[in-house]
Parts: C-alpha cells; sequence; structure tokens
DNA sequence: CAGGTATATACTTTTAAAGGAATATATAAT
DNA sequence: ATTATATATTCCTTTAAAAGTATATACCTG
C-alpha cells in the first residue's frame, strides 16, 4: 500500500455513518435493510456510503436474493485491519457505536434476509 | 474520544501532505522551512496543512525567534498514536515516506532554526 | 407478464477543503 | 526606522463529497 492508497482508506473512515457501518460490519455480516434499520438512516444514504466503501475495496457485496449483503473485505490490508480493531476499542467509548452493536445484538436474525 | 472527534482525526489523515509531515514530525520537532525544503512543497501550503493540524489538536507549535517548531501534540489519544504508528510501520512501503525520512536525516541541523 | 420488495444510480444543491496569489504579521539585523 | 526573513492569513477558484429527490434496476411471487 502506498501513501495515495493509504488516504484513501482515511477518506473511507472519516465519515461518522462509514463508521458506524464498519463497526457493524466487523461483527459479521449484513444486509442493506438492516444497516438502514439500526443506523435509523435513509436507504439512499445507507447504500451510498455502502457503493463508497465497496468502490474503495473495504467491504465486499454478494446478493442473495432480493438482498445485498455486505461484509468487511477479506483482502484488506494491515493497516485497515489495525483501524478496524481501534474502531472496536473505541466502541465502548462513544455511545453511538455502543448502541448499534445493542441494536444488532437485538435483532431478529430469523428474516431471509439475514447471512446465515 | 467520541465519534465526531475520531472522524476528524480521520479527516486529518487522509491528505498526504499531512501524513508526509506527521512522518517526519513523529521523527521529532521541525520548523515550516524545513518541512517545505524536504516536502519541496510552497510556504503557504505547508503552513495551512500545520494550521489545519494545530487547530485539530494533532500537532503543538512553538515560536523560536524567526521561526515556528512543530511537533506532535504530546496530548494525542490513544487512537491517533495507534495511527501514527501505522504510518511508521507503512514509511518502509512507500517511497515518498521513505525519501521524507532520508532527506531529513542527511539534512543540516546546525542551522539556527534547528530544535536542539 | 404484472406487481412488489430491496437496492442502486442519476441529478441537483450545498459544504468542506485544497491550492495558488497576494498580503499581513512577527521577529531579527543593521 | 528600515529592511530582510519566516510564517500566517485572506481572497479566490476549483474539486470532492454529502444529502435529498426521483428514478432505475434486479429479483421474487403469483
Amino acid at each position: 500500500m502506498n501513501s495515495k492508497e493509504l488516504c484513501q482508506v482515511y477518506r473511507c473512515l472519516c465519515d461518522k455513518t462509514r463508521l458506524r457501518i464498519l463497526n457493524l460490519l466487523s461483527d459479521g455480516a449484513l444486509c442493506v435493510c438492516h444497516l438502514q434499520e439500526i443506523l435509523n438512516e435513509t436507504q439512499v444514504k445507507i447504500s451510498k456510503h455502502l457503493a463508497y466503501l465497496k468502490a474503495h475495496g473495504l467491504v465486499e457485496s454478494e446478493r442473495r436474493a432480493n438482498w445485498m449483503i455486505y461484509q468487511i473485505s477479506n483482502k484488506t490490508h494491515p493497516i485497515l485491519e489495525k483501524n478496524l480493531k481501534c474502531l472496536q476499542d473505541l466502541v465502548s467509548e462513544d455511545p453511538t457505536f455502543k448502541n448499534d452493536i445493542k441494536r444488532l445484538h437485538a435483532m431478529d436474525t430469523s428474516a431471509a434476509c439475514c447471512p446465515s
């Protein structure tokens, strides 16, 4: 990874919505509608941020029937991995991140869209 | 540190010039003119990026006669420290960072502006 | 094929910030 | 006081990207 790619990773990380998405995906794969529900944001907003993360290699997507399942890319660079771990460390400090995870775990995962 | 502050740290990190500056300052305090010389960028550009980093608490400055000496803030948050360490790890991978450090070490530090 | 659901894209407006040119400020030297 | 040097600030133009509205696409069901 060179300096330009590194900047791009940081650009991906410097938006709160994207940090919340990455935080949730660090816990496991999720479909758009679940992210939308947990973050309580519009479909467009979530979708565009996911597109941004995907365009820069931070996440991958896979279609499952009507749903698109997103997950942290399994080809991530050490730098990104370290940053995602930093993010985990911060979860306990920030109410937003903390609450997102709480809502995720409280969520009904029996729906058709849920990755098994 | 909350999610908003975290985003701001990443915003500080998502510019190549600022990463180069932080990389150099990780090695020790430097005046503006030295940064300018090593990065081979205009005075305004360096000065504005330093102002940005200072405004967001990543660096501190101190006047020494005609010169302003900048250094990594000694009140940095663990998250930032981890990221700066990541940056160090990357130095060997990226020619720009590598070369900057090389130029720094080759530099004559006997000038009046040099922090002792 | 028609209709519904989930997601993506296009278009527009607004905002942050990057970079350059010119100018201002602070200190030092004479 | 004047001049020189180092650095900061202001003004301007341009660009990236965020958010919203509307529309398009993909897949499923009947």
